[in-house]
DNA sequence: CCTATCTTGGAACGACTATTCCAAGATAGG
DNA sequence: CCTATCTTGGAATAGTCGTTCCAAGATAGG
């Protein structure tokens, strides 16, 4: 009997993303998200629920839609060590060019400003952590059964550094920092973790 | 003849630095400045100017007072590979405990979050990069001289890799990380770059 | 003490914020 | 076609934003 949704909120949530990614959730009002989306603020309120489910929403998505797809391939890549610096050429190449250029990464700009949000948005962002720093380690257990890694190697430890390493990307990509400046700490940091004279 | 400021503006300057710190510069108002200084709007006009030179002149000062005396030491202190180590130990304690427990780091903060602020913001997060990563580099070379360090390691690339790995360590100890954790990651990227038995 | 000159308190400003509300429109089962 | 039920557009809400303004207060040279 009721009427139906006239729009796909899988889309506006991707409109929402790619606003809120740009220039960032706090700064980003109602308002631009109507222009943004087209729909009104009717809509925008019955299906989403207000601003803070809507960022945590927002959120959600880029991290299945953005990160997730990136973190399983990099855990699927049973090169070792070549993956891991495959992964991170694409990373800075996607932060200091192409159409997010500049952009940062969602989850990592988050980092900074959600203080006192929703308790849903800090559990996105150990999610976010979790599963980077898994595909991580399971790169870095590839490296290792090749014998690619140094002797006495803690895994653990290297997958949380190199994750760490992706955030600064992340971070230092958002505020203009060149691709090659980047690229050279990530391979310093990976040089460290091989056998010597590999790589 | 005229009459004289009734406060100290480096004082009110710290009390602003401790409020966008702590919660950010873009959620904090006005009246929130208003009523953690003390003082009225018109004298806070008067004196700065508005946010946005309010915000480029607290993050000036917090690299000021902050960071460059830490900077400083680090580049002054001639051990090599464990005054980086202290530097790091001191840092993640700074950030998961004391009295800035969780606040992360001013200009950390910021670069996720300046976008299309005044161009003396992005000019101050330029200035702190530049001068940790000198720092860093001023000790790896002591390390070098020590042989510290593993052959073939470029001192440059690894003073922008442990540069990017503070920028991390400040961003997920906002987000509430475990000291231990961003300790052993720190130690990681530290122990790869160091001649083999070394550290 | 007087007065020129600055500072201060606090009211007022328009523009924005997120959110709510309701009448009008759209839908689909009966 | 009818009607119950949802959605939609858009006006209206109360509150906060950064900023401005001006009268009243404070200062120190003359």
């Amino acid at each position: 009997m009721p009427d139906v949704k006239h729009f796909d909120p899988e889309v506006t949530l991707d409109q929402v993303v790619a606003l809120f990614w740009q220039r960032g959730a706090e700064v980003t009002g109602i308002a631009d998200v109507v222009a943004a989306t087209g729909l009104s603020r009717s809509s925008l309120y019955a299906t989403f629920g207000g601003k803070a489910q809507l960022q945590a929403a927002a959120l959600g998505r880029y991290l299945e839609r953005q990160s997730r797809p990136v973190f399983e391939a990099l855990a699927a890549d049973g090169r070792g060590l070549p993956a891991i610096a495959a992964f991170f050429e694409r990373l800075v190449a996607a932060r200091c060019s192409g159409v997010h250029a500049r952009w940062g990464c969602l989850v990592t700009n988050t980092h900074a400003t959600a203080n006192g949000g929703l308790s849903e948005i800090r559990e996105v962002l150990e999610r976010h952590h979790d599963a980077l720093r898994a595909a991580m380690r399971a790169a870095l257990e590839a490296a290792r059964t090749k014998g690619q890694l140094r002797a006495g190697l803690d895994v653990g430890a290297a997958a949380e550094a190199l994750t760490l390493q992706a955030y600064a990307v992340n971070l230092r990509s958002r505020a203009g920092a060149e691709a090659g400046v980047l690229l050279a700490g990530v391979r310093a940091v990976l040089d460290g973790f091989a056998t010597t004279g590999e790589r």
